[in-house]
DNA sequence: ATGGGGGTTCCCATGATGGGAAGGTCAAGG
DNA sequence: CCTTGACCTTCCCATCATGGGAACCCCCAT
Protein backbone atom coordinates (compact mmCIF):
# COMPACT_ATOMS: atom_id res chain seq x y z
CA UNK A 1 0.00 0.00 0.00
CA UNK A 2 1.53 3.31 -0.80
CA UNK A 3 0.07 6.80 -0.24
CA UNK A 4 -0.45 9.74 -3.01
CA UNK A 5 2.87 10.78 -3.62
CA UNK A 6 4.11 7.29 -4.49
CA UNK A 7 1.06 6.38 -6.74
CA UNK A 8 1.88 9.32 -8.26
CA UNK A 9 5.21 8.70 -8.95
CA UNK A 10 4.24 5.38 -10.41
CA UNK A 11 1.04 6.20 -12.24
CA UNK A 12 2.80 9.27 -13.75
CA UNK A 13 -0.43 11.08 -12.41
CA UNK A 14 -0.04 13.95 -9.86
CA UNK A 15 -1.15 13.58 -6.38
CA UNK A 16 -3.69 17.34 -7.25
CA UNK A 17 -4.88 15.56 -10.14
CA UNK A 18 -5.30 11.99 -8.22
CA UNK A 19 -7.40 13.99 -5.60
CA UNK A 20 -9.38 15.83 -8.64
CA UNK A 21 -10.47 12.80 -10.32
CA UNK A 22 -11.41 11.20 -6.75
CA UNK A 23 -13.66 14.28 -6.91
CA UNK A 24 -14.92 14.66 -9.91
CA UNK A 25 -16.10 10.62 -9.21
CA UNK A 26 -13.69 9.48 -12.67
CA UNK A 27 -12.24 6.79 -10.22
CA UNK A 28 -13.42 5.55 -6.76
CA UNK A 29 -12.28 7.39 -3.76
CA UNK A 30 -9.68 5.42 -2.68
CA UNK A 31 -8.91 4.09 0.96
CA UNK A 32 -7.86 5.89 3.94
CA UNK A 33 -5.52 5.20 6.73
CA UNK A 34 -6.19 5.79 10.22
CA UNK A 35 -5.13 9.13 10.13
CA UNK A 36 -7.01 10.34 6.58
CA UNK A 37 -4.03 9.31 4.30
CA UNK A 38 -4.71 8.12 0.86
CA UNK A 39 -3.67 4.47 0.00
CA UNK A 40 -3.36 2.53 -3.27
CA UNK A 41 -2.65 -0.40 -4.19
CA UNK A 42 -1.21 -2.00 -7.26
CA UNK A 43 -4.96 -2.20 -8.99
CA UNK A 44 -5.49 1.48 -8.25
CA UNK A 45 -1.96 2.29 -9.72
CA UNK A 46 -2.98 0.62 -13.04
CA UNK A 47 -6.62 2.64 -13.05
CA UNK A 48 -4.58 6.07 -12.77
CA UNK A 49 -1.89 4.48 -15.77
CA UNK A 50 -4.79 3.81 -17.56
CA UNK A 51 -6.47 7.28 -16.90
CA UNK A 52 -3.12 8.80 -17.67
CA UNK A 53 -2.62 7.21 -21.33
CA UNK A 54 -6.07 8.11 -22.30
CA UNK A 55 -5.48 11.45 -21.11
CA UNK A 56 -2.42 11.61 -23.03
CA UNK A 57 -4.10 9.99 -26.36
CA UNK A 58 -5.97 13.70 -26.08
CA UNK A 59 -9.49 11.71 -24.08
CA UNK A 60 -11.55 14.42 -22.71
CA UNK A 61 -11.60 13.19 -18.51
CA UNK A 62 -15.75 12.18 -19.33
CA UNK A 63 -14.46 9.63 -22.35
CA UNK A 64 -12.21 8.11 -20.13
CA UNK A 65 -15.12 7.96 -17.65
CA UNK A 66 -16.40 5.95 -20.97
CA UNK A 67 -12.86 3.87 -21.23
CA UNK A 68 -12.78 2.91 -17.99
CA UNK A 69 -16.45 1.83 -17.62
CA UNK A 70 -15.77 -0.76 -20.14
CA UNK A 71 -12.27 -1.76 -19.07
CA UNK A 72 -14.28 -2.90 -15.88
CA UNK A 73 -17.05 -4.40 -17.77
CA UNK A 74 -16.32 -7.73 -18.97
CA UNK A 75 -19.16 -7.75 -21.23
CA UNK A 76 -18.20 -5.29 -23.37
CA UNK A 77 -18.66 -5.19 -27.16
CA UNK A 78 -14.86 -4.34 -28.53
CA UNK A 79 -16.87 -2.47 -30.90
CA UNK A 80 -17.71 0.34 -28.16
CA UNK A 81 -14.62 0.88 -27.45
CA UNK A 82 -13.40 1.37 -31.12
CA UNK A 83 -16.00 3.41 -31.92
CA UNK A 84 -14.71 5.86 -29.10
CA UNK A 85 -11.66 5.39 -30.26
CA UNK A 86 -12.60 6.71 -33.88
CA UNK A 87 -14.77 9.69 -32.03
CA UNK A 88 -11.66 10.42 -30.68
CA UNK A 89 -9.71 10.08 -33.98
CA UNK A 90 -12.39 12.43 -35.68
CA UNK A 91 -12.11 15.08 -32.76
CA UNK A 92 -8.27 15.41 -33.14
CA UNK A 93 -8.74 15.49 -36.76
CA UNK A 94 -11.25 18.48 -36.70
CA UNK A 95 -9.02 20.14 -34.72
CA UNK A 96 -6.33 19.66 -36.42
CA UNK A 97 -7.31 20.82 -39.59
CA UNK A 98 -8.64 23.97 -37.95
CA UNK A 99 -5.23 24.68 -36.99
CA UNK A 100 -3.52 23.38 -39.97
CA UNK A 101 -6.22 26.36 -41.62
CA UNK A 102 -4.60 28.89 -39.13
CA UNK A 103 -1.63 28.06 -40.18
CA UNK A 104 -1.82 28.05 -43.68
CA UNK A 105 -3.25 31.75 -43.99
CA UNK A 106 -0.62 32.25 -41.49
CA UNK A 107 2.10 31.35 -44.07
CA UNK A 108 0.93 32.88 -46.42
CA UNK A 109 0.80 36.24 -44.46
CA UNK A 110 4.05 36.02 -43.52
CA UNK A 111 5.23 34.81 -46.99
CA UNK A 112 3.93 38.73 -48.16
CA UNK A 113 5.75 40.33 -45.81
CA UNK A 114 9.13 41.81 -45.89
CA UNK A 115 10.09 41.45 -42.20
CA UNK A 116 12.30 43.96 -42.64
CA UNK A 117 12.61 48.06 -40.88
CA UNK A 118 9.98 49.48 -43.00
CA UNK A 119 6.58 49.48 -41.14
CA UNK A 120 4.70 48.31 -44.58
CA UNK A 121 3.21 45.11 -43.15
CA UNK A 122 0.31 42.66 -45.02
CA UNK A 123 -0.41 41.17 -42.01
CA UNK A 124 -1.39 44.20 -40.22
CA UNK A 125 -2.99 45.32 -43.44
CA UNK A 126 -5.09 42.26 -43.59
CA UNK A 127 -5.95 41.87 -40.09
CA UNK A 128 -6.93 45.83 -39.67
CA UNK A 129 -9.36 44.70 -42.70
CA UNK A 130 -7.61 46.25 -46.02
CA UNK A 131 -7.64 45.10 -48.90
CA UNK A 132 -3.66 44.71 -49.12
CA UNK A 133 -2.84 46.99 -52.08
CA UNK A 134 -1.78 44.86 -54.83
CA UNK A 135 -0.55 41.94 -53.25
CA UNK A 136 -2.50 38.41 -54.51
CA UNK A 137 -6.14 39.78 -54.12
CA UNK A 138 -9.08 37.27 -52.28
CA UNK A 139 -11.05 37.72 -55.17
CA UNK A 140 -8.08 36.46 -57.85
CA UNK A 141 -9.86 36.70 -61.24
CA UNK B 1 -22.32 55.86 -32.96
CA UNK B 2 -23.49 52.22 -31.84
CA UNK B 3 -23.97 50.41 -28.77
CA UNK B 4 -22.32 47.41 -27.86
CA UNK B 5 -24.82 44.80 -29.34
CA UNK B 6 -24.61 46.62 -33.09
CA UNK B 7 -20.58 47.02 -32.44
CA UNK B 8 -20.74 43.42 -31.71
CA UNK B 9 -22.69 42.22 -34.87
CA UNK B 10 -20.39 44.82 -36.89
CA UNK B 11 -17.44 43.17 -35.78
CA UNK B 12 -17.69 39.54 -35.06
CA UNK B 13 -16.99 39.46 -31.57
CA UNK B 14 -19.94 39.10 -28.92
CA UNK B 15 -21.05 41.63 -26.86
CA UNK B 16 -19.66 39.34 -23.79
CA UNK B 17 -16.33 39.17 -25.33
CA UNK B 18 -16.07 42.88 -26.33
CA UNK B 19 -16.67 43.90 -22.42
CA UNK B 20 -13.87 40.97 -21.40
CA UNK B 21 -11.40 42.47 -23.59
CA UNK B 22 -12.06 45.98 -22.29
CA UNK B 23 -11.84 45.12 -18.65
CA UNK B 24 -8.69 43.47 -19.35
CA UNK B 25 -7.00 46.15 -21.10
CA UNK B 26 -6.55 44.48 -24.21
CA UNK B 27 -8.41 47.13 -25.56
CA UNK B 28 -9.38 50.74 -24.11
CA UNK B 29 -12.65 51.53 -22.60
CA UNK B 30 -15.23 52.57 -24.94
CA UNK B 31 -17.16 55.82 -24.59
CA UNK B 32 -20.56 56.16 -22.67
CA UNK B 33 -23.57 57.56 -23.17
CA UNK B 34 -25.35 59.93 -20.35
CA UNK B 35 -26.93 56.84 -19.40
CA UNK B 36 -23.98 54.36 -19.16
CA UNK B 37 -24.31 52.54 -22.48
CA UNK B 38 -20.83 52.06 -24.37
CA UNK B 39 -20.42 53.63 -27.69
CA UNK B 40 -18.51 52.62 -30.40
CA UNK B 41 -17.81 54.21 -33.62
CA UNK B 42 -16.20 52.95 -36.97
CA UNK B 43 -12.47 53.06 -35.51
CA UNK B 44 -13.25 50.64 -32.53
CA UNK B 45 -15.09 48.44 -34.60
CA UNK B 46 -12.45 47.86 -36.56
CA UNK B 47 -10.17 47.55 -33.39
CA UNK B 48 -12.94 44.62 -32.77
CA UNK B 49 -12.53 43.48 -36.07
CA UNK B 50 -8.98 43.17 -35.71
CA UNK B 51 -8.80 41.41 -32.32
CA UNK B 52 -11.44 38.63 -34.04
CA UNK B 53 -9.33 38.04 -37.27
CA UNK B 54 -5.91 37.76 -35.12
CA UNK B 55 -8.19 35.30 -32.46
CA UNK B 56 -9.22 33.62 -35.72
CA UNK B 57 -5.60 33.16 -36.80
CA UNK B 58 -4.69 31.24 -33.05
CA UNK B 59 -3.38 33.87 -31.38
CA UNK B 60 -3.40 34.03 -27.68
CA UNK B 61 -5.05 37.06 -26.51
CA UNK B 62 -1.46 37.97 -24.94
CA UNK B 63 -0.24 38.36 -28.24
CA UNK B 64 -3.14 40.08 -29.84
CA UNK B 65 -2.13 42.81 -27.89
CA UNK B 66 1.37 42.77 -28.87
CA UNK B 67 -0.09 42.54 -32.70
CA UNK B 68 -2.44 45.92 -31.54
CA UNK B 69 0.46 47.56 -30.40
CA UNK B 70 2.46 47.13 -33.43
CA UNK B 71 -0.35 48.27 -35.53
CA UNK B 72 -0.94 51.53 -33.40
CA UNK B 73 2.57 52.51 -33.94
CA UNK B 74 3.58 53.69 -37.29
CA UNK B 75 6.94 53.81 -36.58
CA UNK B 76 7.10 50.08 -36.02
CA UNK B 77 9.09 47.33 -38.35
CA UNK B 78 7.35 44.97 -40.22
CA UNK B 79 9.80 42.61 -39.11
CA UNK B 80 8.27 42.35 -35.56
CA UNK B 81 5.20 41.52 -36.57
CA UNK B 82 6.39 39.01 -39.12
CA UNK B 83 8.21 37.65 -35.73
CA UNK B 84 4.75 37.39 -34.23
CA UNK B 85 3.52 35.60 -37.30
CA UNK B 86 6.33 33.11 -37.28
CA UNK B 87 6.08 32.43 -33.93
CA UNK B 88 2.29 31.69 -33.98
CA UNK B 89 3.26 29.76 -36.84
CA UNK B 90 5.60 27.36 -34.84
CA UNK B 91 2.79 27.07 -32.01
CA UNK B 92 0.42 25.87 -34.60
CA UNK B 93 3.07 23.74 -35.50
CA UNK B 94 3.30 22.06 -32.25
CA UNK B 95 0.32 21.46 -31.18
CA UNK B 96 -0.59 19.73 -34.57
CA UNK B 97 2.38 17.64 -34.05
CA UNK B 98 1.06 16.58 -30.82
CA UNK B 99 -2.04 15.76 -31.79
CA UNK B 100 -1.10 13.77 -34.94
CA UNK B 101 0.82 11.75 -32.58
CA UNK B 102 -2.03 11.09 -30.49
CA UNK B 103 -3.95 10.24 -33.67
CA UNK B 104 -1.45 7.69 -34.95
CA UNK B 105 -1.80 5.89 -31.79
CA UNK B 106 -4.76 5.57 -31.66
CA UNK B 107 -5.20 4.50 -35.38
CA UNK B 108 -2.59 1.90 -34.74
CA UNK B 109 -4.76 0.74 -31.84
CA UNK B 110 -8.29 0.88 -33.07
CA UNK B 111 -6.56 -1.04 -36.32
CA UNK B 112 -6.26 -3.66 -34.12
CA UNK B 113 -9.12 -4.03 -32.56
CA UNK B 114 -11.98 -6.22 -34.08
CA UNK B 115 -14.64 -3.94 -33.39
CA UNK B 116 -17.41 -6.67 -32.70
CA UNK B 117 -19.14 -8.06 -30.11
CA UNK B 118 -16.80 -10.17 -28.00
CA UNK B 119 -14.96 -8.05 -25.31
CA UNK B 120 -11.40 -8.90 -26.32
CA UNK B 121 -10.17 -5.06 -26.73
CA UNK B 122 -6.64 -4.15 -27.87
CA UNK B 123 -7.29 -0.78 -27.08
CA UNK B 124 -8.33 -1.27 -23.32
CA UNK B 125 -5.27 -3.90 -23.24
CA UNK B 126 -3.04 -0.92 -24.01
CA UNK B 127 -4.79 1.71 -21.76
CA UNK B 128 -4.71 -0.79 -19.19
CA UNK B 129 -0.68 -1.38 -19.76
CA UNK B 130 -0.73 -5.16 -20.85
CA UNK B 131 1.65 -5.88 -23.41
CA UNK B 132 -1.33 -7.16 -25.93
CA UNK B 133 -0.55 -10.00 -26.12
CA UNK B 134 0.79 -11.20 -29.40
CA UNK B 135 -0.43 -8.10 -31.85
CA UNK B 136 2.82 -6.38 -32.54
CA UNK B 137 4.31 -5.44 -29.53
CA UNK B 138 5.97 -2.29 -28.75
CA UNK B 139 9.23 -3.63 -29.08
CA UNK B 140 9.50 -5.24 -32.04
CA UNK B 141 13.06 -7.02 -32.19
C1' DA C 1 11.09 16.17 21.10
C1' DT C 2 12.14 18.11 16.98
C1' DG C 3 12.64 18.82 12.11
C1' DG C 4 11.70 17.87 7.51
C1' DG C 5 9.05 15.96 4.25
C1' DG C 6 4.98 14.27 3.50
C1' DG C 7 -0.20 14.25 3.75
C1' DT C 8 -5.15 16.86 4.15
C1' DT C 9 -8.60 20.51 2.81
C1' DC C 10 -9.78 24.83 0.84
C1' DC C 11 -9.32 28.74 -2.14
C1' DC C 12 -7.55 30.95 -6.26
C1' DA C 13 -5.75 31.29 -11.06
C1' DT C 14 -5.30 30.11 -15.74
C1' DG C 15 -7.69 31.27 -21.10
C1' DA C 16 -11.54 32.40 -23.55
C1' DT C 17 -15.97 31.96 -23.59
C1' DG C 18 -20.96 31.50 -22.41
C1' DG C 19 -25.16 31.69 -19.21
C1' DG C 20 -28.04 34.00 -16.32
C1' DA C 21 -30.02 37.17 -12.65
C1' DA C 22 -31.21 41.77 -11.12
C1' DG C 23 -31.98 46.17 -12.43
C1' DG C 24 -31.77 50.49 -15.58
C1' DT C 25 -32.85 52.46 -20.45
C1' DC C 26 -34.69 53.28 -24.86
C1' DA C 27 -38.03 53.40 -28.63
C1' DA C 28 -42.39 52.29 -30.55
C1' DG C 29 -47.20 51.87 -30.29
C1' DG C 30 -51.79 52.14 -27.81
C1' DC D 1 -48.51 59.16 -20.83
C1' DC D 2 -47.64 54.46 -20.03
C1' DT D 3 -46.60 49.89 -21.24
C1' DT D 4 -43.93 46.48 -23.54
C1' DG D 5 -40.15 44.33 -25.31
C1' DA D 6 -35.55 44.64 -26.63
C1' DC D 7 -31.48 46.18 -25.12
C1' DC D 8 -27.96 47.81 -21.86
C1' DT D 9 -25.37 47.59 -17.18
C1' DT D 10 -22.81 44.88 -13.47
C1' DC D 11 -21.92 40.72 -10.97
C1' DC D 12 -21.52 35.89 -10.24
C1' DC D 13 -20.95 31.21 -11.88
C1' DA D 14 -19.45 27.36 -15.08
C1' DT D 15 -16.56 25.32 -18.32
C1' DC D 16 -11.81 21.95 -18.81
C1' DA D 17 -7.75 20.26 -16.71
C1' DT D 18 -4.24 21.77 -14.29
C1' DG D 19 -1.10 24.09 -10.95
C1' DG D 20 0.04 27.12 -6.78
C1' DG D 21 -0.19 28.05 -2.22
C1' DA D 22 -1.90 28.55 2.74
C1' DA D 23 -3.01 26.47 7.01
C1' DC D 24 -2.85 22.59 9.39
C1' DC D 25 -1.91 17.56 10.60
C1' DC D 26 1.01 13.35 10.53
C1' DC D 27 4.96 10.15 10.39
C1' DC D 28 9.63 8.82 10.82
C1' DA D 29 14.44 9.32 11.86
C1' DT D 30 17.66 11.48 14.60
Amino acid sequence: MMNIGEAARASGVSAKMIRYYEETGLIPPAGRTGSGYRTYGPKEVQVLRFVRRARDLGFPMEKVGDLLALWRDRERASADVKRLAEGQIEALETRIREMMEMKAALEHLVHACAGDARPDCPILDDLGGRVAANHCSTTKN
